[in-house]
DNA sequence: GGGTCTCCAGTTTTT
DNA sequence: CTGGAGACCC
């Protein structure tokens, strides 16, 4: 056991029975904590297979199954249940298909971009003339599951709260559909995977019982981005032992709009009464001036909280770098100069450096300007590589291949690449699929069949069924599954597709590129030696929960990521870009749409407290050294706009940071977009002096 | 069914 | 200004 834990530490580790909330700062050695705890109780003689820790992410869950084995040793650790939530209702759901009705014992999986398309379905069949934001409405159906709400139950709710408005209306009468389509497909979709077994658990006593049983030690990870289905199931499994643990930090809640509660971190002494509360406050991470302005930011914060301040155990630094430019240009340039500086004056590491921001579009200026200076860079976010087009659809293919009733890939790609199966002949075979009860995959291979069905649409399936036989007989000789999909891409001709559908080669590069990241992916699984086809179809279906840990962090280069891709992480060097209203906080949480859905949000407050969360998070991944720029004027929809500090810079007491200018070319010889910086200063300081110009909230309705 | 045009938005995305 | 998505027409 070790002994240099701080007395809190101490106090959280050596914790035995009962409910007991670790607070932990950003900084303060929180996983340590969770793995010592877990060391201790198995070095006490509790079994493994007792203890079952959940977090938010593959990575945290992999992270800490390693820390603890390292602790253990692998032997025992093996027996550990660490994994997401969303890992533990998938297992957990996959062993009771039987209480849940289902025939056979796998269902599909959606992800987002599978419910964006059933939803945009839904909506065509519903015939409305409306564009509407299919986010906007999936949040809602999001919130009112994890509600366990039906639609008039819902309506019923916001009707009493902020009131009814239209996405509430439309979103209500596409649940009840979403829902269905769900059925018929035989799909969980992400929150199914938590609510269902917590319905299953509620309606079956048994079941829940043995699950109680099992595992008599809880630890929840990031206690604070849980939502109301995932603190259900919380409440449930250690109803009867209450020897549960909850690890996290209402400070770093930043996820509200995508349902996490931070109530429920608040409120964790009313849900488990007695609990023990321990709050670690010291950081072993960053230099004192960046804990002088974290804990600045969060002084300020309204609302309620479980009051933290961070307390330096690394001494004093380098005074925090607020640099303010003419444009975003400009801003780019200071940053990678400086990085390109650090590196070749002063031996950083270029993964020691990372560069934060609000939103996906600010990277773009950063990434040129690293690559004029050939500072390699990694980018973290953007769309997801298992979400993009091409991957999916080859991913697809391979699903109907293994199982040609999976009636969600079968629809994906039945006329992709384009051959001739219009919506007009899909209706008609879907039609004689529910007339002649047959599976849509039945119907397609004996397309002929049906009634007026065009030649054209004829030959398509004989085409589809051409290409899915043949890949059968590929998993039939018993090929390793990289040459499997890379011969069925061929079959598909996909490369092809995919060259013709871009007019932009290098968007067509990328695209292809991507299928054969997928293909590497295969090759990697074939290399490990999991051969087999059943071994495959169930990778395939996981990949839905993203569990490939393609990690390329090992690389030596400077990180790009936004603020929100960003916790959890740390960096001697950081650079918090775009400092400004309307970015931080962002503009669509001081101004009201009926598009932004932010459950429980009632006025904006919490929208607004959670922006400054966020920036207190990206301050808090520096170690060494913080520098964060905001611009004068930024470019908007082709003009030059003034942009004024975020209310949060202008909140923290001056003496906590050095504030400079950065109006002139940084690098002589890279000027292209420098010119007339100086003037554009000078012009947007004549502008009228003066307030901070608040964005007026538009009344509700 | 597919190509072209027009119009609109332009945050964050652990699973 | 830019990209993406839907509308519209062939």
């Amino acid at each position: 056991m070790a002994i240099d834990l701080n007395p809190s530490q101490k106090q959280a580790v050596e914790h035995d029975l009962g409910p007991m909330l670790v607070l932990a700062g950003a900084g303060s050695g929180k996983t340590r904590v969770v793995t010592e705890r877990i060391g201790r109780l198995l070095g006490k003689g509790v079994p493994a297979t007792s203890i079952l820790a959940m977090t938010f992410t593959n990575k945290a869950a992999a992270e800490m199954h390693e820390r603890v084995a390292k602790l253990v040793g692998p032997k025992v650790a093996k027996d550990l249940k660490v994994c997401t939530f969303h890992r533990f209702g998938l297992d957990t759901l996959g062993q009771e298909t039987r209480a849940l009705g289902f025939r056979g014992s796998k269902f599909a999986i959606l992800d987002q971009a599978d419910q964006t398309s059933a939803i945009r379905e839904i909506l065509r069949e519903l015939r409305t003339t409306k564009n509407y934001d299919i986010g906007a409405i999936l949040a809602r159906i999001s919130a009112a599951k994890n509600d366990f709400i039906t639609p008039e139950e819902w309506l019923e709710k916001q009707r009493k709260g902020r009131g009814v408005d239209e996405y509430d209306e439309i979103s209500m009468l596409v649940y009840p559909k979403y829902l269905a389509a769900l059925r018929t497909f035989q799909a969980f979709d992400f929150d199914d995977l938590i609510c269902e077994l917590v319905r299953l658990w509620r309606k079956r006593a048994d079941v829940l019982q043995k699950y109680q049983m099992r595992y008599r030690y809880l630890i929840v990870d990031e206690y604070q981005d849980t939502n109301h289905a995932q603190l259900e199931l919380v409440l449930q499994l250690a109803g009867a032992h209450r020897n549960v643990v909850v690890v996290g930090d209402d400070d770093q809640s930043i996820y509200a709009w995508r349902g996490a509660d931070v109530k429920n971190i608040l409120s964790f002494e009313d849900h488990f009464p007695g609990a023990k509360v321990v709050k670690l406050e010291h950081n072993y991470r960053s230099k004192k001036p960046i804990l002088d302005v974290a804990n600045a930011i969060l002084a300020k914060q309204a609302g309620k909280r479980h009051r933290k301040v961070l307390v330096p155990t690394q001494g004093d630094g380098p005074i925090v770098q607020v640099v303010v430019c003419a444009d975003p240009e400009v801003e780019a340039s200071f940053v990678a100069s400086e990085a390109q500086e650090l590196i070749e004056k002063q031996g950083v590491r270029p993964k020691d450096i990372a560069v934060l921001y609000r939103s996906n579009l600010q990277a773009q200026p950063i990434e040129q300007a690293l690559k004029e200076r050939s500072i390699p860079l990694r980018m973290i976010g953007g769309q997801q590589f298992f979400e993009r087009k091409e991957v999916k659809d080859l991913i697809a293919y391979l699903k109907v291949v293994l199982s040609p009733d999976d009636e969600m890939s079968l629809r994906r790609v039945v006329n992709y690449p384009a051959r001739g199966i219009g919506e007009v002949a899909f209706h008609k075979i879907t039609a004689h699929a529910t007339a002649q009860d047959m599976s849509l995959w039945a119907v397609v291979q004996r397309a002929h069949a049906v009634k007026e069905l065009p030649p054209g649409a004829l030959e398509g399936c004989r085409q589809f069924v051409r290409i899915i036989e043949g890949g059968r007989l590929l998993f039939e000789q018993k090929l390793p599954s990289a040459e499997i999909a890379s011969k069925l891409c061929e079959a598909i001709g996909l490369k092809a597709d995919i060259m013709a559908a871009s007019a932009n080669p290098q968007v067509a590069a990328r695209r292809w590129g991507n299928v054969e990241g997928l293909l590497k992916v295969f090759a990697r699984r074939d290399e490990a030696g999991k051969g087999d086809r059943e071994h495959f179809a169930e990778f395939l279906r996981l990949l839905a929960l993203r569990l490939d840990g393609q990690d390329e962090e090992a690389t030596d280069r400077v990180t790009l990521t936004t603020m929100h891709g960003s916790k959890g992480l740390e960096f001697p060097y950081v650079f918090v870009i775009g400092v400004e209203e309307g970015f931080c906080p962002h503009s669509r949480t001081t101004t009201e749409r009926a598009t932004d859905f932010v459950p429980g949000d009632q006025d904006g407050a919490v929208s607004l407290e959670e922006e400054r969360r966020l920036f207190y998070v990206a301050v808090t991944r520096a170690r060494e050294k913080l520098f964060m720029s905001r611009c004068m004027a930024r470019g908007q929809r082709g003009k030059l706009v003034p942009r004024t500090p975020s209310r949060f810079l202008l909140e923290l007491p001056r003496e906590l940071y050095e504030e400079r200018e950065e109006t002139a070319p940084i690098a002589p010889g890279i000027e292209k977009t420098k010119a007339g910086a100086a003037g554009l200063l000078a012009a947007l300081q004549a502008l009228p002096p003066g307030e901070l110009p608040m964005i007026p909230r538009r009344p509700r309705f």
